[in-house]
DNA sequence: GTTTCATTTCAGTTTTTCTGAAGTCGCTGC
DNA sequence: GCAGCGACTTCAGAAAAACTGAAATGAAAC
């Protein structure tokens, strides 16, 4: 079997017709150049090119070169593409986010992303914070996006920023209207509408609350409609709260506790494939950007 | 850049999902397998396994076997192929040659060479003797079957038989019936029709008649045709004789030097290429079998 | 915790490839 | 016809690469 450099060597001399710029082009000896093409004519058992002078070739010469040629290029093709995907400068990335960051943050994330890495193709699934993690524990997603996971899954967090929970309810409530923060004592009467992120919630002044509560939106789309119908109000985390409807307003929470914290969910502790430690690497430095911008806190 | 004998290691362990099993399938050890998996993980300065037993791949491992897998197969393919033409087991043979020997010698040589050689083309050319040199010399076919060369041409002449040339006449003819051979002296008074093989033909006897034709026949079908028409005889090589219509006859002639030597010719006096090797052998053998069949002599 | 088995690491050996010098061959110009 | 030149080949030694066997490591099985 002839060796893929000895034909990468063939096919140089037999474009070049002849040795010495062959050798050139290849950064060796004429003699090393010889010595090979020799071993293939010997493996092969006929002459390659028609005499000594290496400018013209035997019919079976200019099949080895033109079978040669078609042979690396695909061969180089080939480890260009394994290459870039080794570099991460081509491949598939599938990310796994909740919704508000998909809103509010990925869309210069991914803009930046795409704009270093052309080749990189990504695949986006939105979903909550518990989903996110399935998704990643599982495998069918790289990398999450979502709130601090429970402990014990075998999934690496790194935490991004940290995200108070304010207050949503008609702007022409009561309750819309007052100076500073609200106090869950404030909150007594009213009927409140659970969602996604407050699910798993620890703050006890929530908790309290929330025991009443008689209505659970999945999708803030529908949880919207349905504070503007009256149903009651609900707690969505600030950065759900910037593009709320005009007819809604937003309002602080005292208690401190009542935060969640955002950041990248990975396997195994590791950030495996360089996609992913690529896009880690671009989204913090995007939300660095947006965090004084949209009111959010560094991870505590 | 990958080697491509590491890639086949690679591909080997991927398949196998062991180390063990696969450097037993390359007769390798583990240890020269476990190094070269590591010179590639290492160029590529990613992994290419999920863990240290080799049986699950990371995404990029995927993708370098799979790469790898059909560039394999394409470079096995091809070197197969590249070895049947060294070998002469594939490839195509441009073969010229006279009528005379198509008709009764060549459909048995071509049945035994194709079957021997399973992967061959043939293509096959009937001309003169002139032609059929000339498309040797011009490197449009590469080998010829016709009557001895003129020396200097640069072309080598293998003879195979000698065939003596036959009066061909009505068999109606006075001169068809007779005792024994046919001298020159008794076809004094005949008109002569000259063809393709007695050009050249250097006896005397039968120049002397030849200076006094006024007809020549190209092709053995319009000579047959002018024969029965009654223009006249003429003189065929036993070989071309042996079918003649069954209102034609054939009779010896008395001159030993009215007579050619049939063979190979080839350029550079060196058979070039592994099929027109085979071929001639292949062909030697045949005639040798026909020769007395069909009535030639051994050539002199 | 111990055993077992696959893999890795390491040092030394073998194989392969490369280089530079010397030699051969064919072509060109005198 | 023969010296000179350029291209290629050959050779011996040097350098690089791959391979082996033994020992170490490390993960799974008992």
């Amino acid at each position: 079997m002839i060796r893929m450099e000895a034909l990468r060597v063939f096919v140089a001399v037999a474009e070049h017709g002849n040795i010495k710029d062959a050798a050139e082009r290849l950064c060796r000896t004429p003699s090393a150049l010889s010595m090979t093409l020799k071993q293939i004519e010997d493996r092969l058992g006929q002459p390659l090119f028609e005499t000594d002078r290496k400018s013209s070739l035997t019919d079976l010469g200019r099949l080895v070169r033109d079978t040669g040629q078609i042979l690396l290029s695909d061969y180089d093709k080939a480890m260009g593409l394994i290459e870039a995907h080794a570099q991460g400068r081509a491949g598939r990335l599938r990310l796994a986010s909740v919704p508000s960051v998909v809103t509010m943050l990925l869309p210069r994330a991914l803009r930046d992303f795409l704009g270093q890495f052309p080749g990189v193709e990504v695949d986006l699934l939105d979903t909550n914070s518990t989903d996110v993690r399935e998704l990643v524990e599982s495998g069918q997603v790289d990398l999450g996006i979502a709130s601090t996971p429970p402990p014990g899954l075998g999934l690496a967090f790194e935490p991004l920023f940290s995200d108070a929970f304010r207050l949503v309810c008609r702007a022409d409530a009561a309750i819309a209207h007052g100076n500073g923060p609200v106090t869950w004592s404030a909150l007594e009467g009213q009927e409140l509408i659970l969602n996604e992120p407050t699910r798993l919630l620890p703050s006890p002044g929530f908790q309290a609350l929330a025991a009443r509560a008689r209505l659970s939106m999945r999708s803030v789309t529908s949880l919207f409609i349905m504070v503007q119908s009256g149903f009651g109000v609900t707690i969505l985390p600030a950065l759900a709260t910037v593009n709320i409807p005009a007819s809604l307003v937003s309002r602080p929470i005292e208690d401190p506790t009542c935060l969640r914290t955002v950041g990248l969910i990975s396997r195994d502790g590791k950030l495996q494939g360089p996609l992913v430690k690529a896009f880690a690497r671009v989204f913090a430095t995007t939300v660095r950007q947006q965090i004084t911008e949209l009111g959010l806190n560094r991870p505590h």
